[in-house]
DNA sequence: GCCGTTTTCGGCCCGACTGTTTTCAGTCG
């Protein structure tokens, strides 16, 4: 995200927080929280924007538009320095336990002098909690566990840990089960598992309490659990009106409000049971979620575009815009063999491609430079692009002969003009001195961008999903140059990397911008990450002619004339 | 604070579950 973007969307939701813990009208803090949730969305940066575009963008009236003026400019704005004097620094880090909300945080602070989470814990610890009115031990046995759990960090989840949890589940269900859900639209990462089953509620209850560390709640509609310290929580349906729960529990939040006020305009109530005619109180349920969207007077919404940020309006008009699909896919564009630091022979990438159904595998071993073992030199890549022939010969998978060559600090790359010429295609990535400012940053890798023989950038903000933050680096400017240059930007599908991030893809799909979707593999079973890369590409709005990987491999030659 | 196919005031998505309740407030998704 945009640094700008991102202070101001972290200021606008402190400010809701705060609102919420001074008991403001609740309509006010929402619009706050949605505010930020818009502006942390945005593809451009706020930093360029006059009053006149802010009130423009959805949610932002005069009022709050000023305030973004005022936070881009100056970090701050004088409502946030408000409320902050007015509230103990701890507080709004309270509402994030589980169980506790504005009014309790507030009941402890002004009842007990709770300020922060020690505090709490402390007043809990000693009793103090069970003596307010309306609190008893059980409501102190939940507070001492919340905090807890908020001080084990409550991080989201990696695509693969998510994928795992959510097999366990449904492997432990006694009946037919789909996964909803952030996991379901593709998010990048993901916060708690969610379930939709047509099993009997006692049997799943039953069984799911086995692979769980902790019931959190169980009705007769809904079960959620803890699982491997991670929220999941499980709805039951009918087949009869299975459409409408499972829209519900896909989300997003933003995009199931947004679609219930879409209901309330011919007077009808949507809810996860189908829809209710305000008048007559008839309830009509759906089998399927396009059965709920034409009964709306919607085209149906990708679950990947659900996330309110326009694609409601686009489906009203009936133009929702064709997304890729994984069955286009015609290759990866991103692997390495044993070559550089892959474990994949030539053959097995080859054969991996072939079983896979591909017509082509670029093979992009990593150049020679410092920090990566066994990196290619001219005279290797040499060598390898001949073995590369060899397999071709008798391969149904044609290999590409590429290479991962590295953006050095000032913007050179690691391999000489002559060898890169002598690729089929050639990423260029960094891998070194992430540490460099925004300018610099950005000028060097637009240097690369700018390079005759450089096809595609390399995991382009550098991110390692909750180890290393990206990169500070300018994407609007990057992505303005890789459209002038028709260099391609890869959505790289690696579950640790996710990168580009959804955002910019959108924004480089609307420039023109190309994006090549490569897995990253470094051995056979990561091949199949591909499947990320479509759905963070479909998050992006991306069809399949924005897509390289869609692409004939005659096609795809053809840009290095 | 935002917003307009019941427009410039008066609404604002909707329901499940828990705890401490004797009818509901608070929290969550």
């Amino acid at each position: 995200m945009d640094a700008t973007n991102r202070l101001v969307a972290g200021v606008l939701a402190e400010i809701s927080d705060l609102l919420e813990i001074h008991g403001e009208n609740p309509f006010k803090v929402r619009a706050y929280a949605r505010a930020a949730e818009v502006v942390g969305h945005l593809g451009r940066s706020v930093a360029g924007m006059n009053e006149d575009e802010l009130e423009a963008l959805p949610g932002i009236g005069k009022a709050i538009a000023e305030k973004v003026r005022e936070i881009a400019e100056t970090g701050t704005c004088r409502e946030q320095a408000r409320l902050r004097e007015a509230t103990p620094q701890g507080l709004p880090a309270l509402l994030n336990l589980q169980g506790v909300g504005p009014k309790t945080v507030r009941r402890l602070w002004k009842e007990l002098g709770v300020v922060g989470l020690d505090d709490l814990e402390a007043a809990a610890r000693a009793h103090r909690i069970r003596a307010l009115r309306g609190f008893r031990e059980k409501k102190e046995h939940e507070i001492l566990r919340a905090v807890g759990v908020a001080r084990r960090g409550t991080d989201r989840m990696s695509l693969t840990e998510a994928e795992h949890l959510a097999d366990v589940m449904l492997a432990a269900i006694p009946g037919e089960a789909w996964v909803a859900g952030s996991l379901r639209r593709g998010r990048s990462t993901i916060g708690d598992i969610d379930i939709v089953t047509l099993a009997p509620v006692r049997e799943t209850a039953h069984s799911l309490a086995r692979v769980a560390d902790e019931v959190i709640d169980a009705g007769e509609k809904k079960i959620s659990i803890r699982i491997s310290g991670r929220r999941a929580d499980v709805r039951f349906a009918a087949p009869k009106d299975l459409g409408a729960m499972l829209l519900y529990l896909t989300g997003s939040k933003a995009f199931n409000i947004r679609l219930r006020e879409v209901a309330r305009i011919p007077g009808m109530r949507l809810n996860e049971y189908g829809l209710t005619d305000h008048k007559t109180g008839e309830l009509r349920q759906f089998r399927t979620e396009d059965e709920v969207f034409a009964a709306l007077g919607m085209s149906p919404v990708p679950p990947e575009l659900r996330e309110d940020r326009g694609e409601v309006d686009l489906a009203l008009e009936g133009n929702i815009p064709p997304l890729v699909d994984v069955q286009e896919i015609r290759g990866d564009l991103h692997v390495h063999s044993e070559w550089s630091d892959g474990t994949m022979s030539l053959e097995e990438i080859a054969a991996a491609g072939e079983e896979r159904g591909y017509e082509y595998m670029l093979v992009s071993d990593h150049s020679a430079s410092l920090g990566i073992a066994h990196g290619l030199d001219a005279p290797r890549l040499a060598r390898q692009q001949v073995a590369i022939e060899q397999v071709n010969r008798t391969s149904g998978c044609t290999l590409l002969a590429g290479v991962e060559v590295d953006i050095l600090a000032d913007g050179k790359l690691s391999l000489p003009d002559e060898s890169l010429q002598n690729c089929d295609l050639v990423i260029a990535s960094v891998h070194s001195a992430f540490g460099q400012d925004e300018d610099v940053m950005t000028r060097r890798v637009i240097t690369a961008i700018e390079k005759r023989d450089v096809d595609i950038i390399g995991h382009p903000t550098g991110r390692l999903i909750g180890r290393r933050p990206p990169v500070a680096i300018d994407m609007e400017r990057v992505i303005r140059a890789a459209a002038e240059n028709e260099t391609a930007l890869e959505i790289n599908a690696s579950p640790g990397r996710l990168d580009l991030d959804d955002i910019y893809i959108k924004q480089a799909q609307e420039r023109g911008v190309r994006l090549a979707i490569g897995t990253d593999a470094h051995a056979a079973p990561e091949l199949a990450y591909l499947r990320h890369g479509v759905a963070l590409a479909r998050r992006g709005w991306c069809g399949p002619g924005d897509i390289l990987n869609t692409r004939s491999l005659a096609d795809l030659l053809e840009r290095r004339g």
